[in-house]
DNA sequence: AATGAATGAGCATTCATTCAT
DNA sequence: TATGAATGAATGCTCATTCAT
């Protein structure tokens, strides 16, 4: 009953932040749709920033473990480097919602925006070390490894953004999007010899 | 005088906004900054939102202008594809601050996430040109053109605001920056047959 | 204690509004003495505005209502015109406060004008069909009731505006002022004739 | 030139008033309606308050200086009774304007009020000689005839109020209404003992 | 744990008035 | 006289948060 409460009011709050912004969205807003009183929500919650800042890192958490481990091995076939586009692309999805929300809203708080610089930068760190283990760019330094690491994340992250939260497309775009992405990474003819040395 | 003025508010608000956040600053504070009165600030703007607005549209606007262009004689030199990233940084550092603010503040109002989508719409349109021009991806779709456009976008979009925001790297870095982007979509040995062509 | 709140912050309104006018009183004036929260007043009210047109909707409606009623038995000796005076003037002088508040303030918004209107055409259709019962004009058209009904009560309010809120008397007066009014309406010798038909 | 700006100003500050009434009149509103600048209104009037006051001094002044002269000859045959009435309604008729203004928006200051009140005064002094001069109640004491004095007044503000604001018709009902107001004050076969007398 | 009435600091906005030109 | 840009005091209203029940 208790937890029921209080992921009522994250339902509701995630609901009316996605709808109206979290700046809009009143504390009286999120417990007239949870269905409790005003009081309960402070019972749960710091605040309406702790709220937040609550959905945000659990998004992102998300985000990035799911990233954190290496290739299945059901995608070996389809090559090393697409498994990890389509992880990217299939987490994104799943958490669409707070990634429309943190576009919308930014990041609202100097606390937020510690979270969500602490997100990019383990991303980064997650995605450099992919690859380094795939041996894409064996010459390039750990800084130019950076670069190529955020390049990735911005751009699996504006082409989510754009059509699982703009076009509101479904999660059967994901391959053809993967493919593309791969593709553009790695013009046809060249991707195999890349990506399997 | 009267332009003073303005400038001076919008000066004070892009500082106060980069500092400190938009829903954090108030238009007492704006005009403290600007050292006008509080009427004067209604005599120039409707509003808080429609200062951000003013500032967020011919920020974006900028932005796009800077792109539109095709390339230059004296890039062609260094492969057409690089004269893309390199000026799309640099106008990405010139406008880092709306960059920074957009970003921490998301966008604000639903009028300003229009513009804000309208934008990426537009830059979509013109990078999806260039890919077209520079037959880089001679078999795609206008779907998968869309894809590889947005994909372009985030890319340089996120290393910006890495670099030049979160780091405050200065301008010198968009060389080093624009080799590892143009690398990597074109790995060494590549590039210049695909570009060439 | 809930209602308490309410009611307090009306008296509280009905005494600034009397001593100082309704544009002159700040909702900060209300609360203070009424011994709340500046928030308190809008649990209960829209806004200043709603406060004063609902305090004038109760007393337009208990002015009209007191007068609805047909006469009382024991008027009937008094003659069957002389209550009806006598009514008016004592509703009048129990409501002199909003007498005097929107005599000071006028209408204040276009919602008021037209409660006030209604009031007024209210009255006047029941002081037509009083005159209707008494038989007083019987040879009167509709417009010339209607002419006749206006009259009553713009002669009554302005009598009660001056004696209960110029002059500040007390209820004492209302003998004296409604025998000057039946006479005068119906001069010495002329009366009985007139009403006991 | 000068007195042209003046009158202009007046002019759209009455048109203004009666339209949105004092309170939602901006000095500006009045200023653009009337065609001069901002700091032009300052060189005639005080502020928006002192240009309320003469408005209504003037209007109010005209009212009762009509009513000051006694009956004229030409209307010695209709009754003596008659022409006050119909003098009355003339002279609100054509400050009908300031009647709806000053009924919509109350006295607005301490000071208007006080013009008001003392207008109220003049009136009732005006029309209490009247009355002595007809010697309708002749055996009426001073305060008597105050309260008929004031009860006149207040029947023919209300029926002009109602007739020439309200209803918004012409002075073609001038006659029809005041014979109604005559008649029922003195019944017919009655008017011509007692205001022959 | 749950309630919801009460709080009050906080802020955008208005507009009558001034004054340098 | 006339202007109109500039002023800044004034205030209605919001809403996150508290706390007695």
């Amino acid at each position: 009953m208790a937890e029921d409460k209080k992921s009522n009011m994250i339902d509701a709050a995630l609901k009316l932040f996605e709808e109206q912004g979290y700046h809009q969205t009143k504390v009286s807003d999120i417990v007239r749709e949870a269905g409790v009183a005003q009081g309960t929500f402070y019972l749960y919650f710091q605040g309406k920033e702790d709220l937040f800042r609550g959905i945000a890192e659990s998004c992102l958490d998300e985000i990035s473990a799911a990233l954190k481990h290496g290739p299945e091995q059901s995608c070996q076939d389809d090559g090393v480097y697409y498994w990890m586009i389509h992880r990217a692309l299939t987490v994104y999805y799943h958490n669409r919602t707070i990634l429309q929300i943190m576009y919308r809203n930014g990041v609202a708080s100097q606390e937020i925006k510690d979270i969500s610089d602490a997100f990019y930068h383990e991303m980064m760190l997650i995605i450099k070390e992919h690859l380094k283990e795939l041996s894409i760019f064996p010459q390039y330094t750990e800084e130019q490894l950076e670069i190529a690491a955020y390049s990735k994340i911005g751009m699996v992250e504006m082409v989510a953004y754009q059509w699982f939260v703009v076009k509101q497309c479904g999660p059967d775009y994901i391959n053809a999007i993967a493919e593309v992405i791969v593709q553009m990474d790695c013009p046809p003819g060249f991707k195999m010899e890349v990506s399997g040395e």
